[in-house]
DNA sequence: GTCTATAAACAGATAGAC
DNA sequence: GTCTATCTGTTTATAGAC
């Protein structure tokens, strides 16, 4: 699983790279490093994961940490980097909606964007196997932040939720989309998603499940269409009542 | 703030220490040992903690960790042990309800304490200065599962959440209290409290928030009724329509 | 029960051969 | 660009004095 997994584009040219160093098998090398660094950084922590457990798994010599990411902080800020271009592209995708036409949806097709988007996060990042490094690492992230979660903040997580709570406040006939309402509602439904990726070790025993398969999803994803469609009524006949 | 809080009951006879030392003075040390531990275990990660640093913090000797824990990995167990014992406790009071009268419950009631455990839940864990350390803590068990985590699982998350599915069933209609969309449904409401300690660095951020204090909190949870109360809503009308 | 001193293993980083 | 060998600092655990 950690060998073979899909997630990065090698990149031949990789233009965020300063510096000289752009052989075809520095690059292979570079690439095989942060993908492997993902997957255990995300897996382990920054502190316990060691250079030498990296460079192991990579088939890569220690010392080429260094010289190719200049160090162990240098690696995991690559890692960053791909997270936010990979998982950007990514959800852009999967939201199916330009976010420059946001502006001009009605009510219901904004709920139904939003829903979309919803539901889509939640089948990528629960069930997709190349979305398990991706979403350890940013949860870690979360937990304490270092400096390579400004990377995913700013280029990924911010822009992301600005989008929803856009979204969110057409939906439920709100005029401003960055009041702390709109902000806090977004925040928790999308806490709905999150609890299966991080309190994964509770759920897979309590609901008896191995792993969270594409048939499991569908049933974390019927909830959570149900529970977004409650919300977004309620939402709408209390303010319809004032 | 590592320093002062009000956490360990110091517990003097403690009957779960199979063996010796019983001095006023060793416990004391222990108590000291445990709370800084859960404090910086819960903030930093396991391997990221060096019994130096806490011995350091606690004011206590390197070599006393080994000798009053066996090590590192006993004192890590020995916090999952207090977060179990002081949490239960704690909810039990917060649900202020007798589980062994849930089943005389109507579906009002049901729903009623379901929504205080749920606001009492989330004003305790984001608000309470005492319960950073303990979420932290478990968020990062919840994460990466130790054998400390078995301790929390069967003695604090599994019986409470377990109570959760058997007053959400009881307040919308449902027979099987342990059925697949009870457990996800639950463990999706729990989600919306549990991101705003997961992601609070993006919730901290988006808001504007320098902290979650008392006021904050508030603001939250009355997102976290009223979508609960959505959810109830349609989840009851969805069943009497069939 | 607490302390000092130290052992043994491991971390990340680097110099220099190839 | 990749390798071996090594430096320097830190880790947990322990032995033994008090």
């Amino acid at each position: 699983m950690t060998e073979d997994a899909t997630l990065p584009p090698p990149a031949s040219g990789d233009p965020a790279r300063p510096s000289d160093a752009s052989s075809a098998a520095g690059e292979r090398t570079r690439a095989t490093l942060v993908r492997v660094g993902l997957d255990l950084f995300g897996r382990k922590g920054y502190d316990a994961t060691s250079t030498r457990d990296i460079a192991g798994a990579a088939g890569v010599n220690i010392a080429g940490i260094a010289y190719h990411f200049g160090g162990k902080a240098g690696l995991h800020r690559a890692c960053g980097e791909l997270v936010a271009g990979f998982l950007a592209e990514r959800l852009v995708a999967l939201a199916a909606g330009d976010p420059e036409r946001d502006a001009a949806l009605s009510s219901d097709e904004a709920a139904t964007v939003f829903e979309a988007s919803l539901t889509g996060l939640a089948r990528f990042m629960l069930a997709q196997p190349e979305a398990e490094a991706i979403a350890r690492f940013m949860v870690r992230e979360q937990m304490d932040p270092s400096p390579t979660f400004d990377i995913l903040y700013e280029r990924l997580i911010e822009p992301r939720h600005r989008r929803l709570c856009f979204l969110w406040a057409r939906a439920v006939g709100e005029a401003d989309p960055e009041s702390e309402a709109v902000v806090v509602a977004v925040s928790a439904i999308f806490g709905q998603v999150m609890f299966f990726r991080v309190g994964r070790a509770t759920a897979l025993r309590r609901l008896g499940w191995e792993t969270i398969d594409e048939t499991n999803v569908e049933a974390i994803v019927k909830t959570l269409r149900d529970n977004f469609r409650a919300i977004v009524a309620a939402e709408r006949s209390g303010r319809a009542a004032k």
